[in-house]
DNA sequence: TGACGCAACATTGAATACAATATACAAAAA
DNA sequence: TTTTTGTATATTGTATTCAATGTTGCGTCA
């Protein structure tokens, strides 16, 4: 039977705090005052600065002894190479895939792939980026790597916002459009080092464009 | 002018216990009962705690819920996951190795290569491991992309013990060595695709060796 | 007027106290 | 004898308190 398993405050307070990152309701540069947040959270302190540490540990927020945890705000430099790692574990993964990946699981992508079509058409501009992210989450999934898939994961939470903004420019959906098509393709046919390389690629492209909206 | 850092009390417990359990002095399954270590590392329950959480966050423990943590003990299908990921990172690394390191930095992964040697002939096991986990960090540190120095500085942590007991068989030193000696001619030519391939493989041997190590 | 020093305040760092939960063992009932 | 159940104990989870440190602002003195 299903065990009942409980999460201990920290954990909880954790990962709320990376949702207010990620949705941008903590901005970088945010203080995390200790005290504010626990009166918001309705925790005291000890659980919260135990979530802080963990988020620490994460690279979302930055300490600085005695004065405090602040949403950390990555400069451009530390973006592309994040982004740089991004796009090799997803490369790696993409390959991984090609070995590991079921008839099934590749149905998946090709589902998602289709849907990806529909909301260009129609213009849903988060529906593309959710459906994106669940393409590039489900491949990295079906490497079947248990740690490259929390590895995968904590770097995508950090540039999650990024990529959500950088998602608003669409002078560059066509291609991403036609890249998919061409990683699905690879996919379905098992050209590991193929898709390695487009996915890597892929990443790449979106550097671009977040480099463009720094720029602007 | 270099500013001085001071750690809170929960960095330095943190990174304590990490040396414990590298060394082997806290192994695998052994339970890391609260009370016990807040008197061996002369801290309070507090500044413990928010250590244990940061290296439950690296992966190191894990924590069940009331019934406090426990140093972690992979299987052997965690450790080839691990390992698979480890390769993967280094093999990119020495890939943008290839493109970004100075000819300096090649010259002391050279030097480190022909230590490596001497080590081999004097048979000197210890210092082996060392040199050889100096050349794959500086291979990884020419990367110049410090998001990956991080991610394969704390998965390589984790691998630490486990690589380190593999060590001891020698049967497969000597081809460790002409692998190293191929890694070293690609670098120096620059060859990023292919130095990449050989620090997977690399990788994958001691994969072998450890399964070896664990059937055996 | 500007710089220095001191003091009050705000905030984090650490320790302790209290509550919740799990485990072990013993006693009682089947 | 075996199973169950209650209780004692150990351990973790959370809250609160106290200490250390950084910051701000005002006042004084050159």
């Amino acid at each position: 039977m299903e065990p009942i398993h409980r999460q201990p405050l920290a954990i909880q307070v954790a990962s709320r705090i990376r949702d207010l990152i990620a949705t941008d309701q903590f901005p970088p540069g945010t203080p995390l005052k200790e005290v504010n947040l626990c009166k918001q959270l309705s925790v005291s302190r000890t659980p919260l600065r135990e979530a802080l540490k963990q988020l620490i540990a994460e690279g979302l927020v930055e300490q600085i002894p005695y004065r405090g945890v602040v949403v950390c705000n990555p400069d451009q430099a530390s973006i592309e190479q994040m982004l740089e790692l991004l796009g090799a574990l997803e490369g790696f993964a993409g390959e991984m895939a090609c070995l590991r990946a079921t008839p099934e699981e590749i149905d998946t992508i090709r589902v998602l792939t289709q849907q990806m079509h529909e909301t260009y058409e129609k213009d849903e501009r988060l529906s593309y980026y959710k459906i994106n992210q669940s393409i590039h989450r489900s491949i990295v999934e079906f490497s079947k790597n248990e740690e490259l898939i929390r590895s995968h994961e904590r770097l995508n939470s950090r540039l999650y916002r990024i990529r959500f903004l950088s998602n608003r420019r669409t002078d560059r959906w066509h291609t991403a459009i036609e890249e998919h098509d061409a990683i699905l393709r690879n996919l379905e046919q098992r050209e590991g080092l193929k898709l390695n390389k487009l996915l890597r690629e892929h990443l790449g492209h979106t550097w671009t464009k977040v480099k463009d909206l720094y720029d602007s």
